[in-house]
DNA sequence: ACAAAGATGATACTCAGTATCAATAGCCGA
DNA sequence: TCGGCTATTGATACTGAGTATCATCTTTGT
């Protein structure tokens, strides 16, 4: 797997002074929980950033934290990631980069992996499907090394859900 | 692309005998309506579900439709699709078939696709990661041939969303 | 026909996310 | 520095999908 360097703080901030939008108080305090969570690795949920951030900035306002979350989504530092039990919560990544999610399921942990499907599946879908394929999503589940350790080992099985 | 032969109302009851479930009016009702579908190859939401089955049945309720969802998706008759705007709909299929799916993102067509991850891309996931992978989701999004003669053709790129 | 268990439908509720809108805070030019 | 324009904010109310509850009604086995 590919540890991608974390994001921080100051690339998003800087992101969005490029994007021509403004660097409020708000937005800092949201970007500074969630480049703390990039860094430990940690997924989260809006819901979950709002009442975190409030522990050092009571004044934010729910609101403001779905809409920081969708603008990072779309300037492309948070992805959407699928876990095993259907769950759906955001993950600080490079923007641009190309990847994939591996999520444990036990502790959900996320993994970044850069592997993909081979270009020439691909073409072959989009011939005999007569489709233009524009973009796909892959979420592959599993236990990670230490939560196979604490527990029973897992059939050797690797079909989808 | 692979059409698997579509799945009817009939087995849909069978399997619900199987498990030692009742056959209600209900259910047989429900099901009726997701079998139409599944021939016309049409997906659903519970609500859309909901609603169109109250045209032959009116007096079924709602928590009934989504029990009965529910009930049809743990059989493995229902696949939740995810679509390139993120909505989820469910979608018939037959049971244990592994495969994924690929949409159009302008009518939302689903198309069974039986390509999969090579096992060597797996094997490398797995080792280089640790995890014991234990499942995976794989969505393509695309236009279907009828989309692109209506529109201006895309972008021929394979990047993810 | 009868009782036990399964299934139903009405209702109320939860939860995540959205819409609205008056008030506020950055920005920019004078 | 001031003033005004506009982006942004936070409170509030709302929506839509799904869940919990529970008295009532069906199936089923006897």
């Amino acid at each position: 797997m590919t540890q991608a360097r974390t994001v921080n703080a100051d690339q998003m901030k800087a992101a969005i002074a490029e994007a021509g939008l403004r660097p409020t108080r708000p937005r800092a305090a949201l970007i500074d929980q969630m480049a703390a969570w990039a860094t430990a690795g940690t997924d989260f949920t809006c819901e979950e950033l709002w009442h975190s951030a409030q522990a050092s900035a009571p004044w934010i306002g729910r609101s403001t934290t779905f809409r920081t979350v969708e603008l990072l989504a779309d300037l492309g530092f948070l992805d959407r990631v699928t876990f095993a039990d259907g769950s759906e919560r955001y993950h600080v990544v490079q923007p641009g980069s190309h990847h994939h999610h591996l999520t444990c399921e036990m502790c959900h942990r996320v993994v970044e992996i850069d592997i993909c499907l081979p270009a020439e599946v691909l073409e072959t879908v989009q011939r005999s499907s007569g489709f233009a394929l524009t973009g796909h999503r892959l979420e592959l589940f599993g236990r990670c090394s230490d939560c196979q350790r604490h527990t029973v080992p897992v059939i050797d099985s690797v079909d989808a859900e």
